[in-house]
Parts: C-alpha cells; sequence; structure tokens
RNA sequence: CGGGGCGUGGCGCAGUCGGCUAGCGCGCUGCGUUUGGGACGCAGAGGUCGUCGGUUCAAGUCCGACCGCCCCGACCA
C-alpha cells in the first residue's frame, strides 16, 4: 500500500519522480545496480502502452515474431558505425556451462544484426517483400547512470525491423512508423509530442536517418519517446540481404527500424504527475475507476455494498475497467489519497446518501480543486456517464499538458535569445547547420542543452544558423534533455 | 569515470565525548471502538547496527580496507 506524501516537484523534481514511482507501486529497485522490478501496477501500465501500439502496428500490416536474445560478437562488427555506437554499453557472455566460449555471445542492445541475419535467408525475390515485422522483447545497455524507467540497463521495448525494395518505401515506412508513435503518445498516453529529424550526432548509429517524437516533461526537459530509422542500405550490406528484382537484377534491400519503450511509462509519470502522485489518462489507465463504498457500520454496509455491486456491474458491462476498494481496515480519506497516488483517472464513492438519493460522487483526478473535481451523478445511466467523463478526463490531461508545453515553447533568431531561452529552462526552435560542431559549442555554453530534432512541421523558409551565421533551410528545437 | 550523500527491524530516521537492556515515528499482527479527505486505544511481533579487519576492559559510535545504493555531471532509448 502508498502511504504519505511524495517530495513536491517544486522542492525535487528527480527526488518525485522517483517517490511517485515507488509510492504508486510502478516499479522498485533490483538487486544489481541500474535494473529495475516492475511491479503490477506499473506492469500493467506499460501493457496498456503495448496493447495500443501492437493494434497499430497489426492495422499497418506487421506481424510479431521473436529473435534470441544472445548475438555473436561479430554480427555486431559488420556494420561499423553500429559497433563503435553500441560497443560501450554491450554485456558479454564469455562463459557458458563451465566453460569459455569460442565466440563471446552479446545480450542484444537491439536486433538489428541478428534480424538482419535472418532476413539474409529469408528474403530472395522482389515478390518476399516488404518484410514488416515486429518484436516484443527485452534488451540491455550497460548505462553508466540510470533511472527508473527512463534509462535502466535492461529494458522491455518493441523494435520494428522492415525491408523494403526501394528506398522510396523505406522512407515512407520509417515516417509512417514515426506518426504511429505520435498517434499513440497524443491519443492514447495523452502526451504532445513533437515529430522530427534527429541531429548526425544524435541519429542512430548505423542508420542514414532517424527520426524521434520529443515531448516535454513537467520540469520543461525533453524526453525522447519514440525513434524511428531509415538505415538505408547499410545493414542491408553489411548482412546481404538480397533480392532479385524484376528486371533480373540482383539488388540490396532498404530497412528500417524503429523502436518505443518502457521508457514511455516514466514519460506517462513526468508528462502527468502532480504532487498528489500520479495522473493516468483513461486510455492507458489499469484502472479507470475505482469504486470506494462508504459505511459505517455493517448496516450501513448491507445497504451500501448492493448498489455498489450494481453500479460496478454496469460500468463493466460498458467496457470501464473498475477496480472496488473495499479493504475494511482503511478509512475513506486514506482511500482517496491513496488512489490519487496512483493515478486513478475517475473515483466513484457510494454511501448512504448515494443509496438514498440514487447518486454517485464522481471525483475527477485530473482537475485539482477538490469542489471542482466532485460531481454526483444519478446511478441511472451511469454506463454513459461515466465514459464520456472518462473521455473528457483524457483530453483535459492531453489539453494541460499541450498548454504547458506551449507556454514553454520558443522561436529565436539570435544566439543571445537562444542562450537566454535555454537558460530559463524554455526549449528553443533556431536556425541550425546541422554540424557536429554547433550541437558541441551549444551544449558547452549551455550546460548540456542538446538539439531535440528537425521538426517536420515548419514552416518552409531560410535563415541565418544561430552559431555560424551560414544560411540554412531548417530549423531545429533545443533544449535539456533526459 | 569525476563530484556529493548515505548504509541501524519492512520503510523513514535518532543514537552526544566509545559505557550498561539499541531507541523513535510509520507500517505489520491481535482485540475493541471507528469510517463522506490520510482514525484511535490497548496488547504484541520484528535487529548478527553493509562486510572484513584493527584499537580498547568495553565499538552502532574510533581507525583502515572493501562492498553497495542514491543524487549531480560526461555518454546513451
Amino acid at each position: 500500500m502508498s502511504s504519505q506524501s511524495v517530495t513536491p516537484r517544486s522542492v525535487d523534481y528527480s527526488r518525485w519522480y522517483t517517490d511517485v514511482i515507488q509510492k504508486a507501486e510502478l516499479a522498485d529497485y533490483a538487486p544489481v545496480r541500474g535494473c529495475m522490478i516492475i511491479r503490477p501496477y506499473g506492469y500493467e501500465l506499460w501493457e496498456g502502452v503495448r496493447s495500443g501500439l501492437d493494434r497499430r502496428f497489426k492495422a499497418t500490416g506487421h506481424q510479431n515474431a521473436y529473435f534470441p536474445l544472445f548475438i555473436p560478437m561479430s554480427f555486431l562488427q559488420k556494420e561499423a558505425e553500429h559497433v563503435e555506437g553500441f560497443a560501450p554499453e554491450l554485456a558479454v557472455v564469455t562463459h557458458g556451462g563451465g566453460k569459455e566460449l569460442e565466440e563471446p555471445l552479446v545480450v542484444r542492445p537491439t536486433s538489428e544484426t541478428v534480424i538482419g541475419h535472418a532476413y539474409a535467408n529469408w528474403i530472395q525475390s522482389y515478390r518476399d517483400l516488404p518484410v514488416l515485422i515486429n518484436q516484443w522483447a527485452n534488451v540491455v545497455r550497460w548505462e553508466l547512470r540510470t533511472r527508473l524507467f527512463l534509462r535502466t540497463m535492461e529494458f522491455l521495448w518493441q523494435e520494428g525491423h522492415t525491408a523494403h525494395a526501394t528506398y522510396e518505401e523505406a522512407h515512407e515506412e520509417t515516417l509512417r512508423m514515426l506518426d504511429v508513435y505520435a498517434d499513440f503518445a497524443i491519443n492514447d498516453a495523452a502526451i504532445p509530442v513533437i515529430r522530427g529529424r534527429k541531429s548526425d550526432q544524435e541519429r542512430f548509429a548505423g542508420a542514414v536517418y532517424s527520426y524521434s517524437i520529443e515531448a516535454m516533461m513537467g520540469d520543461r526537459r525533453a524526453l525522447q519517446a519514440g525513434t524511428s530509422h531509415n538505415l538505408g542500405q547499410n545493414f542491408a550490406k553489411a548482412f546481404d540481404i538480397k533480392y532479385l528484382d524484376r528486371d533480373n537484377e540482383l539488388k540490396y534491400c532498404w530497412t528500417t527500424s524503429w523502436g518505443l519503450s518502457t521508457r514511455m511509462v516514466g514519460a506517462v509519470v513526468m508528462a502527468h504527475g502532480d504532487d498528489k502522485g500520479l495522473r493516468l489518462p483513461p486510455v492507458l489507465a489499469p484502472y479507470q475507476v475505482v469504486a470506494v463504498p462508504i459505511y459505517r457500520d455493517d448496516a450501513e454496509r448491507s445497504a451500501v455494498m448492493p448498489t455498489v455491486e450494481k453500479v460496478v456491474a454496469e460500468l463493466r458491462d460498458a467496457g470501464v475497467r473498475v477496480h472496488v476498494d473495499d479493504r475494511a481496515e482503511l478509512t475513506p480519506g486514506f482511500k482517496f489519497n491513496d488512489w490519487e497516488m496512483r493515478g486513478v483517472p475517475l473515483r466513484a464513492e457510494i454511501g448512504p446518501k448515494d443509496v438514498e438519493k440514487g447518486t454517485v460522487a464522481l471525483v475527477r483526478r485530473d482537475i485539482d480543486d477538490r469542489k471542482q473535481a466532485k460531481l454526483f451523478a444519478p446511478q441511472a445511466g451511469i454506463a454513459q456517464t461515466v465514459p464520456a467523463l472518462l473521455g473528457e478526463i483524457q483530453a483535459s490531461l492531453l489539453g494541460q499538458a499541450t498548454a504547458f508545453r506551449d507556454a514553454h515553447l520558443r522561436v529565436v533568431d539570435t544566439y543571445d535569445d537562444f542562450k537566454a531561452v535555454i537558460e530559463a529552462g524554455d526549449w528553443a526552435l533556431a536556425y541550425y547547420d546541422g554540424s557536429a560542431a554547433v550541437e558541441d559549442q551549444i551544449k558547452a555554453d549551455t550546460g548540456g542543452a542538446s538539439s531535440r530534432c528537425f521538426p517536420l512541421d515548419q514552416e518552409p523558409g531560410e535563415g541565418a544558423c544561430i552559431v555560424t551565421g551560414k544560411k540554412v533551410a531548417e530549423r531545429a528545437w533545443f533544449a535539456r534533455a533526459y
């Protein structure tokens, strides 16, 4: 059971974050540094993420499959940039069955290489294309500094891997899946995101172009919440993924990969949470409604429970996920706080007065003011009232997150303005030549701000790179990031 | 890997200049009273004080080494 309150966000944001995660029982620290135990409530939240994405993957023609955890070390080395990028964070198995292995096995940090190997065998003809596969898996990256959900050494994710006959098709796939992520983030997680292309420095090791969705957290820091990569023919060449085309010519495939991880759970925590704890969007919430029966004695209890059961049954029939908190040893006040900590979107209180008047007291988690958050709904029609209200709460959380984000997005044209905006903690959209040198300088001048992306939705234009003054065609977002 | 902090019942902490039976709050168990915003009383259970070594008549406390965790930076989903 969660208890007492969390460190306020204004006092210490990262302590608030870890407090909320532990008190809401999303996750716990593991015996091994940098690893976490995902508890049932946190795992259900992840399952919500998973089903929202999986549904969309299937709808766009993808199938799930599973590839092995262990990858021969030599596979990683086949793509030069890929090894270089991942070498520092590999976990390597050197012994098995009490003997030293002839070839070390890498615990997958991502699966482009094993999957590329399989695709080389599977693909012979243009008729075999496209291959559209996703896998749900765990991966391991030896991170120096970790944080629950945001960066753990082992994490759960999905990784999509596709192979296509043409560059155009692969490019379309890359952007299609970026849109799938954005659609999921906005409509399911209620997190407004910016879709864009990563700078060369921030690009995935081995990709031609990387795209991401970028979200603003409650402390205004940026979080890369999902990525989609156009891998060009880099992996096709490294793994010999070739097909015989209509014109009887042997050609290399064009591949993509895209991933979204348990980090999304951290994003939901930080995009919506407040000083009372989590605030979960109804689409993802493990429990959309918690019913709290109110009674003073056995007589009242037996008067109240039939109504509770009736209301709950109606809601469940309407497809609402309801949890009944009938713990006898706790007072209602304790339960209210407990479920607010856990972010349940709507609380239904049913007591003697409600039984008498035929009402249910509904309290919204998305509204801070207690009086405004509460309304008395007639029991009749509750199966319509509640889903409608959940829809409103979903929209309201997205609205609040969007308003917050938009209040902290700034367009700048001079380097002085740029530095002032970053210094103030906001995001700056500025003309940028895309070079590593400029990014490094910005990082040094601002105490760590990095380019987030060149947003896809930007007015065509031309301007001077804020650092070099060079004429460039695109602006990029810069911010401090997780 | 650099900087900071911390290891004492499940959790959060106190423990003074080394001293006698290691304490407090929360939580937990039982009983009773409570219950529309974090209830209360009574009675209980629960500890090799992170590990190893040293100093001492005596170590949670002093010294040394090690281990671990958290936070802040560089690197990364």
